[in-house]
DNA sequence: TAAAAAATAGGTATAAAGGCTTAGAAATAA
DNA sequence: TTATTTCTAAGCCTTTATACCTATTTTTTA
């Protein structure tokens, strides 16, 4: 590993931003770290920095890391991302893994398994987590019924309800009339298969539309 | 500052640690830093390290922030805990003040804030990030009744709220009339300082009262 | 460029939740 | 035993959410 590599750090949380910038920083193969706070922020970045490896947190307001995910790979297919969660929950990485992530790590994991990641992924291969091999494999025998999943518009309406704001409320905030709030709850109980806005919550905790 | 700090840090994401011991570490009047991943862990290490400042997050497996914060304090009054959080959330740190913590930082902090919050800490005053210094003095001028914690009908009430029943179907549920479901939502709301069912729901899952 | 999906928004309902008040019975604590 | 808390329940009223319609404009995809 002689090459001088550059890195985007794409999370919502200055202090763990500033943290991971310095551990990353501290392997000597890196060249430079640049910072995103979420995934439109990131989105603008990739063409300026030409990042080799791009760590992405799932969990974030607006943008979530998946939806970031796949708009980057979509428009740069050789993008080398590497997930990031706190938890080692199943949706969360096979979500990253079908947007077009080449690695996967949790939270709970050290510098060396950042640097085994960093190195995998540059060279071409996949890097995970051990903590979420099983649950990989488990999953491949679970079902591939692609859950539906939430557009943009729908991801930021159910945060505010997360907030607990009324329908009027998330109307003034976005800018929209109440009804088509209306209209995007509803669409929102169908997709989540939810009865009310407790459901709604529920899954957008699990989903990590929202950091509890 | 002349002094030689001694840190302990309690978190329980080891990559977030890891960052953190760094970025702390980085600052020239800290001497050693100490982790501990849980409250538990953290207890055991107090009295080995007699740490000048404890960086302690709240939401934590086993042994929250909180109750942690508790009872170290209860052993040794003079000890300087400053609260880790991702949230502004009144109750998380209202919770932590009361608990005993000397400050509060959110993890959206930059390492000037850490900084001061370890000066000012340490140097008997308190410090708290400006983000949420607002709703403290909001949180003063509301109702000062030491937010009771729920009653076992609540929590029973609340556990079932999360599940996406109506009132009407919890009073099925528990052989009681929609009225007294209606009532005990109504004292969720003001016990919990929530405005409607999904500050109830992020309540339940940040106090663990329904696994997400 | 045509088709599909997403975002917008209104009509018209009913159901449910939220806010304020009172109050008795049962369990628990001082 | 007395006092307090909890659980129970209801009235009354307002606001919000849910459900099922239709429909136009904009954006994205094939």
């Amino acid at each position: 590993m002689k090459e001088e590599l550059t890195i985007i750090l794409v999370d919502d949380h200055r202090l763990f931003r500033e943290g991971m910038k310095m551990l990353v920083g501290s392997l000597k193969f890196i060249k430079t770290i640049h910072e995103a706070e979420n995934g439109k922020q990131f989105l603008e970045l990739i063409e300026k920095f030409e990042p080799d490896i791009v760590f992405m947190d799932i969990e974030m307001p607006g943008m979530n890391g998946i939806e970031a995910t796949k708009r980057a790979v979509e428009k740069y297919p050789f993008i080398n991302i590497i997930g990031l969660s706190m938890y080692g929950d199943e949706d969360y990485y096979t979500g990253m893994i079908n947007a077009g992530a080449k690695g996967f790590l949790i939270k709970n994991s050290g510098i060396k398994d950042v640097e085994d990641a960093i190195k995998n992924v540059f060279e071409g291969y996949n890097f995970f987590s051990p903590e979420i091999l099983n649950g990989l494999i488990n999953g491949m025998f679970k079902k591939n019924t692609s859950r539906n999943d939430l557009t943009e518009r729908e991801v930021e309406v159910l945060y505010q309800i997360c907030k607990g704001l009324s329908n009027q409320q998330i109307a003034d905030e976005l800018f929209i009339s109440k009804r088509t709030v209306d209209k995007h709850r509803e669409n929102l109980l169908i997709k989540t298969n939810s009865k009310n806005t407790a459901g709604l919550v529920i899954y957008a905790v699990r989903n990590g539309i929202v950091d509890v």
